[in-house]
DNA sequence: GCCGTTTTCGGCCCGACTGTTTTCAGTCG
């Protein structure tokens, strides 16, 4: 049983709670468990397996019972406490509050009253005008039921970050406009640069809040308002987004900042600490509980120093021992976008790319980069063109001459090779020995059983002459989950065999995650930040894997490709 | 239900917006 099956598991028993009225903090002991398995880099039934009930109780925010919980439904596939709730529980009512807007009190109420089977039916009780009939009900809910019924429907599942990104963008050019706006930014998931983004969170700080809701809420790009007041405006963009902006005066603007990033989690746990120092949070600064006075803050870095804590970059802030980390002053200097000297991983008209190599090159160069390596796919894959061996040869002949003609930057040959679903290679390391750098990657059989999963990987891993495993754990976000492998035996190997995992900057791939990279890091790994790029415009798209390794707490020298050019040969030829 | 540089019991993060509750509950982030 995976952990996201666990963490499941525990939201809907905390769901199945809420509905029977349980105390708040039963609750939330049961939604902060999920959140914390579902962001574990370990697999708990193999914790389970190793260490027993004591190995999951040695997890902070799972106790005795919760721990009892989960061994159960690992060894048995069931949970007699699952089972007694849902029969107290309709599961018509757990579909209901999927509504936003609608919770546990409210879907209560319109279950019983209607005997509703789902969401659909609720839709047709709410066209048909009976909603508004019911006490504690009129036409503006009945319509905002039915407009969030849309909502739900429409945005399923999250957005990319490369989708938000410049809808926030757009949003924070019509702010700067705004003559009373003094500062604005994005906050939320994406200030911290999370994958997927569920809503875009902005801040502004101004004197005239009412006058900057005004005009925001004027822009062409406003569908509709969902909610405005005095500090805070809601409202759907045009394209569907969700859009919240949140405005204080410029005193204020320090503690806002750092209360809208988040996330929850980080938050929480800040509060829960500066409680713990007679202090409490809020958007409006740090009061000190036994006076009830407010220090306000401008500058988020002396919030968090007032805290006694060091700056804590966005990325780091979800609640992962970065407060710890913080307070001992051992956060990770995070990579940035200057330390990268090149990019290893490109594709080219040679097989499925558009752009040449020296296209590609001097692209490169103009990024800044002293070098890049070009790694066309091979033939077995058909389908992007891939290149045989004498094809492999030929290219790599020309390379020699496009780096005699090109002196600044030095392009490195390669391949990305694939993994066969019998665990080989497509091409003969006889070839692969002539080449400077070789990428290997799963292209085929991703419904491999995990050990055999794990089994090509790892022999991959063993070949002398592949440096990097290319997007290692195959998802495409949205689209395909990543195939099972056992992630421990991975790190250890690649560590051992001084071979880099990638970071595969494509924004719908950002393959190694986050929690992994993290986790990898543990183990001792080396990193390569690429863009497989098929195009020249793609390179730009670097900053997305640059922030899933700060995500994963990455430092400069854990990242091949923060290397010279001098010591990228030495360590290819370790 | 969880947790402990005060604690094994008694707390548990904090505030905005909506609706019709004229002083607050429900919901959200």
């Amino acid at each position: 049983m995976t952990n996201s099956e666990i963490a499941n598991f525990l939201y809907e028993l905390a769901e199945m709670l809420e509905i029977v009225g349980e105390t708040r903090f039963r609750i939330v002991a049961y939604e902060q468990a999920a959140h914390i398995v579902e962001n574990l880099p370990e697999e708990l039934s193999d914790i389970y397996k190793e260490k027993g009930i004591g190995g999951l109780t040695d997890i902070k925010g799972i106790g005795q019972s919760i721990a009892e919980k989960i061994a159960e439904i690992i060894t048995t596939g069931k949970s007699k406490y699952y089972q007694e709730l849902s029969k107290k529980v309709p599961k018509q009512e757990l579909n209901l509050i999927k509504i936003p807007g609608i919770g546990p009190k409210t879907a209560q109420k319109l279950y019983t009253r209607f005997k509703i089977k789902n969401i659909k039916d609720l839709e047709k009780i709410a066209l048909k005008g009976k909603i508004r009939k019911l006490s504690g009900f009129n036409t503006i809910t009945e319509e905002n039921i039915l407009a969030n019924i849309k909502r739900l429907k429409k945005r399923e599942k999250r957005l990319l970050i490369s989708f938000a990104e410049p809808i926030a963008e757009e949003c924070l050019v019509a702010l700067k406009k705004c003559r009373f706006v003094e500062k604005c930014e994005m906050v939320g998931s994406l200030r911290r640069m999370k994958e997927t983004i569920g809503d875009i969170d902005l801040v502004a700080s101004s004197e005239k809040p009412n006058s900057v809701i005004n005009y925001f809420i004027k822009q062409s790009f406003v569908k509709k308002i969902k909610a405005q007041g005095t500090a805070k405006v809601s409202i759907i963009h045009r394209k569907g987004i969700a859009i919240d902006l949140e405005i204080l005066p410029p005193k204020d603007s320090g503690s806002l900042l750092q209360h809208l990033t988040g996330s929850k989690e980080h938050n929480i746990h800040l509060r829960k600490f500066a409680n713990n120092k007679g202090l409490s949070l809020s958007e409006y600064g740090i009061k000190t509980l036994k006076t009830d006075k407010i220090e306000h803050f401008k500058d988020e870095k002396k919030f968090y120093k007032k805290l006694g804590l060091a700056y804590i970059p966005p990325e780091l802030r979800e609640d992962q021992g970065e407060i710890e980390a913080a307070s001992k002053n051992k956060l990770p200097r995070l990579i940035t976008l200057k330390d990268i000297k090149g990019d290893l991983h490109l594709h080219t008209q040679w097989s499925e790319g558009s752009s040449t190599i020296e296209e590609m090159a001097r692209a490169s160069l103009s990024n800044g980069y002293s070098y890049i390596a070009i790694t066309d796919h091979t033939y077995g894959l058909g389908i992007a063109n891939g290149m045989d061996k004498m094809t492999i040869l030929k290219q790599a002949d020309l390379i020699k001459k496009v780096n005699k003609k090109l002196k600044l930057i030095k392009i490195f040959s390669g391949v990305e090779v694939n993994i066969k679903a019998d665990s080989s290679l497509d091409i003969a390391d006889e070839i692969l020995s002539k080449l400077d750098i070789v990428i290997a990657s799963v292209h085929s059989s991703f419904h491999a059983p995990e050990e055999k999963m794990t089994e090509r990987i790892i022999k991959a891993i063993n070949n002398p002459y592949v440096k990097i495993i290319g997007h290692p754990s195959g998802r495409i976000l949205k689209k395909r989950p990543s195939y099972d492998v056992e992630w421990e035996i991975i790190f250890k190997e690649a560590a051992k065999n001084n071979v880099a995992l990638e970071i595969n900057s494509l924004p719908d791939r950002l393959d190694l995650k986050d929690t992994l990279v993290h986790e990898g890091k543990r183990h001792g790994l080396k990193f390569a930040i690429n863009t497989d790029s098929h195009d020249i415009a793609h390179l730009e798209q670097i900053k997305y894997g640059i922030s899933v390794a700060r995500r994963g707490w990455l430092e400069k020298k854990d990242i091949i490709n923060t290397y010279s050019s001098e010591n990228l040969v030495n360590w290819l030829k370790r």
